[in-house]
DNA sequence: CTTGGAATGTCAACAAGACTGACGTAACCT
DNA sequence: AGGTTACGTCAGTCTTGTTGACATTCCAAG
């Protein structure tokens, strides 16, 4: 309750260079890039939430195939920590999923208290659909701002993230390798 | 910290410049981008949430004190247009943040149908403690990536939005200014 | 002056997707 | 045998979004 006339540093501080120095980083800019943050994230989910309204599906389904189709086999204890939500929400997305015929729950091998999860052939036709929308958009941005404004961007969203969510994203790899 | 020389423009294309370069940009590299806006956005609303769990709020008034502080004195259906809902979902956030006396609704001067927003005293103080919240971060994030990132990422978020969203976004100016 | 349409607001009903809390079962581990 | 872990489910609540119907107020065109 105290930043109305946040003057941070002073000016005639050394000219930023590298990602070192310190930053002028104005209320206006802070602000701008909040609500850049906001817009943009509404065009992110546009395209896929196009796609699942016609399948009577919602963006919790579009995370559990993403994620899903991106760690096969993953558990769901393991989707429940990077999904961030409770069991039970998960569990209702998970159902319909997988009566659907677009995942499959098998139990564990070296612990079959876990359940595997996989995507079948349509969950997989889904998942890609959904995709291929969403990374249409990310290309189309990524070739309009150019490679370096690309490696910025992650940068700035990697710093942006919670502890546990930047572990959780470092450690996604390939699916299938 | 580990995209600070991802080689994926073409060997021996010509340098970037004005965006114009053909990327190569894999599956894998979207995917990236896509699970780093993810994770990302989930930061950036982590701490007002805890802000507004405090109060009974949810997101939803904290984008309306947003707005209407950006744009003090806009209409509803301005509002309605720039938040991309319905004025019954907006109206019910609204009543509260004006029964709360966070908001003022007072009847237009030239055209007395509509109705202009303005925070209060109440009203600001909030909207300043939220921003004051995610603007931490954000200077945190600008800060760690630097300038060139900072830039980079706000190219690319714009290029992600719809074409409506980045009129509106660039249609923001400092409130009161 | 009347009327059509625009802007606003309200009521009711509903759905998705999150939450908590409680409970049960099966499997694993010591 | 007992305690813990993983999973699933029932029941209830909350926020935030949706439609549809309808009233009010007011500007402006005829």
């Amino acid at each position: 309750m105290n930043d109305r006339g946040m003057g941070w540093e002073q000016p005639g501080a050394p000219a930023p260079s590298g990602g070192e120095a310190l930053l002028f980083l104005t209320d206006e800019q802070l602000r701008k890039g909040i609500e850049a943050m906001f817009f943009a994230y509404r065009g992110f989910t546009a395209d896929p939430d196009r796609i699942l309204a016609e399948q009577d599906y919602g963006r919790a389904h579009h995370r559990a195939l993403h994620f899903i189709n991106r760690m096969p086999g993953t558990t769901v204890t393991n989707l429940l920590a990077i999904l961030g939500v409770t069991k039970q929400s998960l569990n209702r997305v998970l159902r319909t999923l997988i009566a659907d015929g677009l995942v499959e729950s098998r139990v564990g091998r070296s612990d079959r208290r876990e359940r595997n999860l996989h995507l079948t052939e349509a969950g997989e036709a889904l998942e890609r659909r959904l995709s291929a929308a969403q990374r249409a958009r990310m290309r189309a941005a990524y070739r309009a701002a150019g490679p370096e404004a690309v490696a910025g961007f992650r940068q700035v969203l990697e710093a942006m993230m919670d502890d546990e969510s930047r572990r959780q994203y470092q450690g996604l790899r390939e699916p299938r390798g």
